[in-house]
DNA sequence: CTGTATCCATGGCGATACTG
DNA sequence: CAGTATCGCCATGGATACAG
């Protein structure tokens, strides 16, 4: 048998949503990806045959092919999992605090600052921020911000760069996922902003954190009581 | 590689929840199961093998020898879990409508009923309801309301019975889950109520619905769009 | 760009029996 | 009551190559 036997609803939900990859796909789809190879990007480490099949769940995903073109948009259905989706990535920023090795990948952080970053406080005139890692693979990107749109480069554009950061993947992914302030970095000098005096002071503010990374991180007092049962009766 | 390869706190959640019966045994840890074979009766068609593999999750539960005794507690982290699995519920009942013939099972039926029928409308005496399926075994079953507490029997208690609910599985499980009502289901007779006269009409109240169960389920209009791509743009 | 096809290894999990 | 122990399968999914 393949479910769980249960009429329980959770029971059956999870028969939809516990393979492996599944929600992560949706994820992908519910941060507006559409296009086959955008998903790939977003799952590097699903093959596209997995990802061809997880694409299949009908009232999950619709398939939509226009021309030489396909789309991939979420049902109904799985737009009202939006707010799952928004508490499993809050659960776990607060209590996954722990990243292996195998976790960090300089383009999916950096894919994911171009799709998140808010460029409210940026200039009006084309700005340009580096990052360089000192210990990962490829080191260089360029954030190029213009005319409200921002791009994403593994390239030198030829811009003049307003600012540079230098820093560890590891860092960086804990500043962007929010268990670690810009501000720390800086002054723990694991991490260093270099460029234009007024840009220089400017850029946590441009960069940012992740959109789901204001989830408070447990106290101290909180990481205790994890080790320990819940107080019954709550 | 058994993770995902991402930092993304949904990607870090779903490598410890995605694991197939995970998350079924920690509803019934939140459900207020602590007892090993307690748990086993929640979920009976997990090998104990596996069961007791799953309660090893350190950082989920907690194991607490007591003499020969042993009970299991949900840590903080897992008592956070509760929102997303209330709001998985929500989503199984509206969208996971189909139940197979394997899902149906009346000891999982009447013990959850058992666990979570409000006692508040029934009568201060004692009050036995039986429930006789014609299509499952065991067939027979008794819920004896005494004191306060609720007691389930698969044998005659020998009390007087004030009123017999006959009818399908299916049919009970549907109306348990929310996806039939009481007063469709007796309209359409696929459910009787026999007993005393002023029973008769109370056991609807008596019984109720899972708590779970009040979620509203698509409409028609709402069950068109879910075989459609959901609206651009929402 | 959007997938299919094929092969193969692995280990998760089911089934069953047994123990203190 | 509260688990271990053991065995073996087969489906899941990883890897790679290829195609319309």
């Amino acid at each position: 048998m393949s479910g769980h036997g249960q009429f329980c609803p959770v029971a059956k939900a999870m028969e939809l949503l516990d393979e492996r990859w599944t929600l992560l796909v949706i994820r992908e789809l519910l941060a507006g990806s559409t296009r086959f190879n955008e998903l790939r990007r977003g799952v590097p480490h699903m093959s596209p045959a997995l990802l061809s099949k997880r694409l299949e769940h009908a009232g999950l995903v619709r398939k939509r092919v226009e021309g030489t073109r396909t789309d991939y948009r979420l049902t109904q259905a799985a737009e009202e999992l939006r707010p799952i989706v928004d508490g499993l990535a809050a659960w776990g920023g607060r209590w996954i605090g722990e990243l292996g090795q195998e976790d960090f990948d300089p383009h999916l952080l950096l894919w994911d600052m171009r799709r998140q970053i808010d460029l409210e406080a940026w200039p009006r005139r084309r700005t340009v921020v580096a990052m360089r890692f000192t210990d990962a693979q490829p080191s260089q990107w360029w954030l190029v911000c213009r005319e409200g749109d921002l791009d994403l480069c593994d390239f030198d554009p030829g811009f003049a760069v307003a600012a540079t950061v230098t820093t560890r993947l590891p860092v960086m992914t804990r500043i962007w996922r929010g268990g670690r302030s810009w501000l720390h970095a800086l002054r723990a000098e694991e991490l260093r902003i270099d460029g234009d005096a007024d840009a220089v002071g400017r850029v946590p503010v441009w960069l940012g954190q992740a959109g789901r990374a204001s989830v408070p991180r447990p106290s101290e007092r909180e990481l205790a009581a994890r080790r320990e049962p819940a107080l019954a009766g709550t």
